[in-house]
Formats: C-alpha cells, structure tokens, sequence
DNA sequence: CAAACATACAACCAACTGGTTTCATGTCAA
DNA sequence: TTGACATGAAACCAGTTGGTTGTATGTTTG
C-alpha cells in the first residue's frame, strides 16, 4: 500500500499548483489544446524562464505533460490529474454527508 | 459583476488553503463536526498557535467558519466552499472536454 | 474577585516561492 | 558548420509561509 505521506505529497503539488492564477491560466491553456513553452510564454507578461518555470511545476504536479516535437516542447493539459484532485474532494464531500447522516439519525430517534 | 482577479483571489485563497497536509485534514475533521481549536490542536504535534493560524487560513479561505460557544470557538467545515472547488475543476473538465469534440469534429471531416 | 482556561495576536526565524538575469544545451535551416 | 531559435538550469533577491515563543484578552468557575 502507498504510505500515506506520499498520497499527502501528491495531494500537495496539486493544490500547490494550483493555487497560482497563472499556473491556472497556463492549464486551461494546455487542457484546450497542445502548446509550446514559447507559445505560452508570450501571452504573459513576464519572462520566458518565469513562465517556464511555471510549466515545471505543473509538470512535476502531473497536471501537465510534454511531447517533444522538433526544437519545441508540446505542453498539454492531463485532465486525468484533474479529476484525481476532484476526487479527493469528493471524499471531503462524502465525510460531510456522514455527519448530516448523523445528525439526522440522532433526531429521528429524538421524535 | 464580480472582476476576474477577485474571483483569482478566491481560487488563490481555497487552493493555497488546501495545498496544506496538516489544514487538509483539520477540514476533514471539521467536516465530520465541530471542534474547538484546542481541540484540534491536541491532534497534532504542534504548538497550539501553529493550528490557531492553520485554521485561521482555513476561516479565511471561506472553508472553515466559527462560533462561539461559551469560551469555546466551535469550527466547522463549509461544504459549499468545498463545491465551489469541486467546480472550478469542472470547468477545467469542460475545457478539456472542448477540445477533446473540436479533434473528434476533424476526424469526422476528414473520413 | 481570582484563578484557570480558550483564544487571539505580535514578533521573530528558517525555508520556500515567484520573479529576475545570465549562461548552457540541443535542434533546425541556410 | 554556423547562426538562430527553443528550452533548461543556475544564482540571486524580495516577499510569503509555517513554525516558534510570549503576551493580551475574554469567559467560566470556585
């Protein structure tokens, strides 16, 4: 079984990544279709190495792979990774519905 | 309407507040039911105003709210913040799922 | 009221983050 | 093969974060 802290690790990058509006500007980029680091890196108003930088971090998180294609690195998005951090919200959701369960059970057996 | 960069400022606050082992679990506690600092405190191997700050993050992100019972700040989880993650996600879904139709929609035309 | 308890807040510190500039490496095209 | 282009990586800096200790404030209880 996979020890909890690396699952926490996992857990860490991806809301890391995340929680940086560019980097979240960069994914919907690379989720809505392939694009070189160069490609992104212009639309932002920053250098090249700070948006590279970027991509890393979304690389390293999973959220994002490259391909290599001639001189340039394709990014695109992994919705996979996506829907793996959504899960774990899931199951935040799913321990709020065992205490509403919960508090109603107590109170059917109040009545 | 509500400008991008305080909607940025919200993703920034719920992800950041996430990307956090010891706050992610503070809010599953939470979630589960109320608990007062000092209780949430003796779970971890921290000092008590480690976990203050922590939860304070959490309250501020909108995650956690509190109230007063006695001496006692009762914390609990706010699922609704915890959907409007779930959300943002699912708009990073659609995006994908955009592209995904545009590449289907050119292998249609070429057959 | 006094003592104990629960919380908040401030000051401080080391480590991390997000940016910069500069340099090295790899690939294409003339 | 040389020059231009695309990327990666290092060194550096300021600001933020996650922790600490100490102090102040409010609330309950004897």
């Amino acid at each position: 079984m996979t020890s909890p802290t690396v699952l926490d690790d996992r857990a860490d990058a991806l809301f890391g990544a995340l929680a940086d509006r560019t980097r979240r500007d960069i994914l919907r980029r690379v989720l809505a279709g392939e694009h070189s680091v160069t490609d992104l890196a212009s639309a932002y108003d920053m250098s090249f190495a700070a948006v590279q930088k970027h991509v890393a971090v979304l690389e390293r998180a999973g959220l994002v792979h490259k391909r290599r294609s001639g001189r340039q690195q394709l990014a695109s998005g992994d919705v996979t990774a996506v829907r793996s951090v959504a899960s774990m919200l899931d199951d935040l959701e799913a321990i709020w519905r065992g205490r509403i369960e919960r508090i109603d059970a107590l109170l059917e057996q109040e009545s």
